[in-house]
DNA sequence: GATAACGATAGATGCTATCTATGATTGAGG
DNA sequence: CCTCAATCATAGATAGCATCTATCGTTATC
């Protein structure tokens, strides 16, 4: 059965009278009268009475008529939500990110700009985001650069310096710079080695021909940052990071000679479809770090 | 757009495989494609993003399956239910009747018989029923005979006799019959002349070479039989009517020379189709009063 | 690098919704 | 009672579109 035949139906209904709905639906009449026969052939019972020149709605054609009508309300609703989505005025977006700090006041303006979409947001390791692009479960990755995956396609946002960062009472405190090399000699607490910032800073450390030993390794962010507070420990921290922390009691160094940096790029399929919410957020965050966007 | 692309569409969404849709729909996998992609105009979004050998849905897609399926359940419902008024399992019919006591007994038993059919009735007069049944307004009518419409059909019931009725403390309460003529010299109080019974008995006075001039007109049978109470009047009412109301105060005396009667009967417009509710409810008429049905 | 899996494309075909013309029935008016 | 207009049904012709088979292009896998 068909949609077509339910138009039919509903305007047969309306006026109760062939010709006339056959006049509205811009159709023959005996159009009307043959795809209405075959409508009451496919629910096994007539829908109208015709008697004389009269049309009466059946039994059953109330029951189809109240059920037809939701039909077509269902297809409205349908339409609506989806033209709300190519409005922005709805959808859904899943982010990972290597650390929430890289994009948090990207989101927070986009969610100003449009509220109704909602993004979901999660820390996953680079390797973490990439899985997920590729399993679908994530539209949008944000990650340190070095993908080599011809399905992935990137987009350079903005350069991430790393910053030594002490207590303001560590010794080291009042530093104004302080060469790669002395990381050799300095105390330090740092992330695993499953993080790609420890992997970066490890090359660079052989590069310079020895090789990092960290006092104490951590798997979180806040968590070297807390310990830096017991006045013994440098780390290794990036920008981005100690902005969203505006912590007035810890120090950060800048580190030259080399200076250790890293270009933050926006990962996600290649040759995806890019909804109107996906699009909206990528465009969104080039623009934020002034990047030119097509 | 058309059911059948929905049809589709969820089929791919089920599997998230256009060639294993195709075979369960029974389809060609390029027709499959091509109905996907004609619906995926219709809407103005596509509905799967293709990546490499997997399909995925889309926004736009998850929001078009959820309504679809609500579609599907509507068309479900609507098919359930006409199948159950086929099935008598659910019903409605509007009957009138000059007069309730005339199928009371038949109401309560098709009741218990199909208690899932919303029966509502009501008394009329002849006339009223038979405008209802042409306006649509009621499906069947319960009658007395004479009816002269051929836009109506008419299937006789049971004879109804009439009779002379005195409380029992009457003068002529102890009477065997009354023949007709009597009624001439006898204190009457009777319907007015809208009802047909009034009009039945007047026709056969006339005949009898008398008019009937009742000392008091009323327009209810109950009436009258409130009224019988005050031991000063006779009535004249009908068989069935007696019946439903059992009263021992009063008397009911048979009139012969000649005996009114006449046919009660089943009346329907004509041509018109009639659907299983309407045609149980007539079969369980019929065979109440014992009449062959076909 | 060959092969299998999978969806897209192209062109032919058959079903069916549609049309016009006409018939059948009904209701209103002279 | 007859005629005419209104209304829905029927019949046959036609055109549009869903469907098919054959084939191509791309993508994983061994």
């Amino acid at each position: 059965m068909e949609l077509r035949l339910l138009e039919y139906f509903l305007a047969v209904c309306e006026y109760q009278h062939f010709t006339k709905a056959a006049e509205t639906l811009r159709i023959s009449q005996p159009t009307l009268s043959h795809q209405i026969k075959l409508l009451e052939s496919y629910v096994g019972t007539p829908l109208f009475k015709r008697v004389g020149r009269k049309t009466y709605i059946t039994q059953a054609g109330h029951i189809l008529l109240g059920h037809s009508q939701k039909v077509f309300y269902e297809l409205d609703q349908a339409n609506l939500k989806i033209k709300e989505i190519q409005g922005l005025k709805r959808g859904k977006l899943s982010i990972s990110c290597s650390g929430n700090h890289l994009i948090t006041p990207s989101v927070i303006s986009f969610n100003q700009k449009y509220p109704e979409i909602e993004l979901s947001i999660q820390a996953l390791t680079t390797e973490e985001t990439i899985t997920g692009l590729l399993n679908n479960e994530v539209n949008l990755g944000v990650i340190f650069d070095q993908i080599q995956n011809d399905q992935i396609d990137f987009s350079p946002l903005f350069m991430e310096e790393f910053f030594i960062v002490v207590s303001a009472q560590h010794e080291l405190a009042q530093l104004e710079a302080i060469s790669f090399k002395e990381l050799n000699s300095i105390p330090l607490i740092f992330l695993t080695q499953r993080y790609l910032i420890r992997q970066f800073i490890d090359q660079l450390c052989i590069q310079e021909g020895f090789s990092l030993r960290p006092k104490i390794e951590l798997n979180s962010l806040d968590s070297l940052l807390e310990m830096i507070q017991f006045n013994k420990f440098a780390t290794i921290l990036p920008h981005s990071y100690l902005e969203s922390r505006n912590n007035v009691t810890i120090k950060k160094i800048p580190i030259v000679n080399p200076k250790p940096q890293k270009t933050i790029g926006l990962v996600y399929r290649k040759n995806a479809y890019k909804d109107s919410t996906m699009d909206a957020f990528i465009n969104h965050l080039l623009q934020s770090y002034n990047v030119t966007f097509n």
